[in-house]
This record gives C-alpha cells, structure tokens and sequence, in this order.
DNA sequence: AAATTGTACTTTGTATACAATAGTCATTGT
DNA sequence: ACAATGACTATTGTATACAAAGTACAATTT
C-alpha cells in the first residue's frame, strides 16, 4: 500500500522551483514569470505566488515591486558573507556533537568517513558529493539543534551551484579525507578545540575553491556581454 | 512632498500579523483563519496567505494541512536551540566588530552605551529596550554582514515576547549596564577574546532569565486548563 | 531626424468563485 | 445507551477573472 502523500501544489512548486535554481537551471538574474512557469507546470498561478513567496524570504529570489521576481544574484561578498556565518554555525556544530553524540551515531560517522574516502575513489563528483553531504549531516544532526540544522541547511543551500566544482577537483581529494578524519577522530576523542578549528579549516579551504570559481563565472558573463 | 510608498498588501499584512504574534497579541496555538483574517484587515484572502507563507518560513506559525495555519508554540527546547545559536552568532558578531567597526560607530556606541544607562532610571521597560536594541544594532551593523544581521534580528523575533520580562527585572539592571560596558570596552581595545565571553555571558543571563519567565506562563496555562 | 506622447500589450496585484476535505452533530440501528 | 454512519458546515486548496501599473513601440510633431 504506497500512501503517496500529496503535498500541496505550492510545496511542489516550491521544491521544483528550488531545485531548479540550485543545481543552475534557473540562472541567477532570469525573470520568474507566473503566467509561463503556471503553463508549464500545469498549475494556477496561485500556487506559484506562493512558492515565490518562500524562495523570497529563503533569499533564493528577489521581488522588483511590479515587476516580478528573478532568481537571485550571487555575488562575491554576498559568499563572503555567507561563509563566514556558516564558519561560527560549522564549529558551533562540531562542539555540540564532542558533547552529545551518541554510541550510534559515532559509529554511523566512522561508516561516513570510510565511505567519503571510498566514494573518492570512484571520481564521480555526483557520488563524492552525496558522501560528504551524509557525512556533514551525521554531525548536524548528532547536535540535537533543530533550529541549527535548519540554519546550517539553508545557508549550504546558497553555495549548492559552486560546491560541485569544488568537489570535482581531485587535487584537494586527499586533504578532504584528511579532514574529514580529523573531524572524527576529535569528536569521538571530545577534544573540541581541534574539532572546531578543522572544521574553520575546512569551510576556508572550500570558500578559496568557491571564490575562484565564481570570479571565473563572472569574467565569462561579462566576455559575453561584451561580445 | 510625501512619496508615501505603497507597499504591496501581502507584506502590510505580514508585518501586521508579525508584530502582532511578536507582541502576543495573538497567542501561541491561535488559529490563523483566512477569511476571518481578510475581513478583520480588509483584504482579500490572497495577501492573507501570501504573508503566511513568509510567517511559515520565518518559524512564527506552523501549517496544519487542510486544517491551516496557527501561532508557533514556543518550548523550552525550542527557545534553548535559538539561544544555543544566539550566542555563536552574538560571539561572531563582537568579533568581527573588533576587526571592523569604524571610528564614527565607536562613537555611536559609546553613546548608545551611556544612552543605555540612562533609559534604566527611567524605569520604563519600552525605553530602556529601546536603548539595549540600538547598542546591540550599533555592534551588528559594525560587522558589515548583511546575512548575519538578517540571521541575528530573526533569532531576536523568536523571544521578543520574553524579553520584555527581562529587562522589567530591576535588580539586572547594573549588571546589564556593566556588561555593556565591558563589550564596549574590549571592542575598542579590540580584544576579541574578552568580548566574546561577555557576549556570550550576557545570552547566558538572557536565557535564565527567559526559561524562568516560560515556565511561569506554562505553569498558568496549565493551571487554566484544569480550572 | 529626434523627441515626445499616446496606445497597446505584458505582467503583477487583488478579489472572488469553485472544488475538495475534514470536523461536527444528529439520527438510526443494534 | 452506545456506536456507527451520513449529511451538513466550516475551512483550506486551487483556479480564474478583473484592475492597475509599467514597458515598449510606433506615430506624430517640431
């Protein structure tokens, strides 16, 4: 018996909506139209206003009063600013879980990390993106904060379009799983001096990746603006 | 000439549900229904829900579906997460104020200091909350972040009801003003490290404070439902 | 030829109408 | 008397219709 749950179409839009602007298939700066993204989603336009209305205040999209909403711009500071949130909320995380991780969930961590190294191995960037996903999540969740999760989430939400690129390169794979085994090693060792500074380390390391991909991004926009 | 600029109804009423939730007005566990809602503010249902969306993503009303939208309670679990939160964001935020505050905001807060410690002789819990909101804005603003500034003033949201009792509590007062003083002071001599503590001493006091005060009104509620 | 004005069209903002669902109360059967 | 069922009502979910505003383009005038 399959209870397939039947979200409201507005949550449906939104999740659509969301993932389309966060794996680029909306790009930043394109116009959201009701009417059209209504036709092509077979749905009123009610819904749709709704959902927009979520990826506002989300800050996924910008509202120009009588002109619509567009998908936000990201902008160097704007991942800047970003980051150094997420830096404070990272180490935050990692301390909680020295104090509050359970039998379970360590060796749950130690399973991630093995599988992060393995997942490595395979090159697919798709594959060793899910692995470190899991693998933060074990951590945020071990926290016991539900409100912290729901921050930490949204605000990896913004850089979601740059982290592939990141994760692609196989230079930093190494240090990655580096990482990843300092992180656990100090938490199950409950030393959260060295856990937090890892994962400070950790969010450095990926906002050098990220920048530079950005700056790339733009220098290409604006040759074709140009051209 | 008065550009008194119209605001779209859906964030009138946003703002007017907002505040109204914030000052109690309407209570925790309320219902939120749309055409008693429309009638009461004199619009039509669709800003109504339009604004809830945005309550909904904010965390001050929770949706019940096909049953709508009521007032967030707020446990004391929940309250903790915020604070847990809180004070890493408020450490965060003294910090980067030592790195970056300019000449003129050491200024302001100097006043908004002094300013501080004048609103507690009136004894008028509106003002002297005025005063402490502007001191912490002078140090946020001073960080130059506008994701953290968004972040900390929806942190803030969550116990605005609280608050006010806290800052009633007459015999907290001196030791507010010096806590104030002492962040003052280490953000000018740009001593991140004592900074930090006292902000996050100065959270400390704040949930004690809070949890009390939640306690007291659960404690009344239940005895009302026996009753 | 350039600028300005006017008109038509596109798109959002708001209201209302219609559909579906859940909760409530009464009625009926055991 | 109690339980179960069914109808009715209240409320949300969705679609559409109408109003207002802003934009682009063309025509006209200087």
């Amino acid at each position: 018996m399959t209870m397939d749950e039947v979200l409201p179409l507005r949550d449906v839009v939104f999740n659509t909506l969301r993932k389309a602007i966060l794996t680029g298939e909306l790009k930043p700066g394109e116009r959201l139209m009701e009417i059209h993204l209504a036709n092509r989603l077979g749905v009123s336009r009610t819904p749709i206003r709704e959902a927009i209305r979520k990826l506002e205040l989300e800050g996924l999209v910008i509202m120009i009063p009588r002109r619509g909403a567009e998908v936000a711009q990201i902008t160097e500071k704007s991942l800047k600013d970003v980051l150094e949130v997420r830096r404070a909320l990272d180490a935050l995380c990692v301390e909680l879980a020295c104090d509050r991780i359970s039998a379970e969930e360590e060796q749950q961590l130690k399973n991630a990390c093995e599988a992060f190294a393995r997942a490595t191995e395979t090159k697919d960037a798709t594959v060793i993106a899910k692995a470190d996903v899991a693998f933060h999540d074990i951590i945020v969740q071990a926290t016991g904060n539900q409100r912290l999760v729901q921050l930490i989430n949204n605000l990896s939400e913004q850089m979601y379009r740059y982290r592939f690129e990141y994760i692609k390169d196989e230079n930093r794979h190494d240090s990655l799983i580096e990482e990843h085994r300092i992180i656990y090693e100090s938490i199950v060792g409950r030393d959260k001096r060295k856990a937090a500074e890892t994962a400070k380390l950790h969010i450095d390391n990926q906002e050098k990746s990220i920048i530079r991909q950005l700056r790339l991004e733009q220098e290409q926009s604006a040759a074709k603006k140009k051209q």
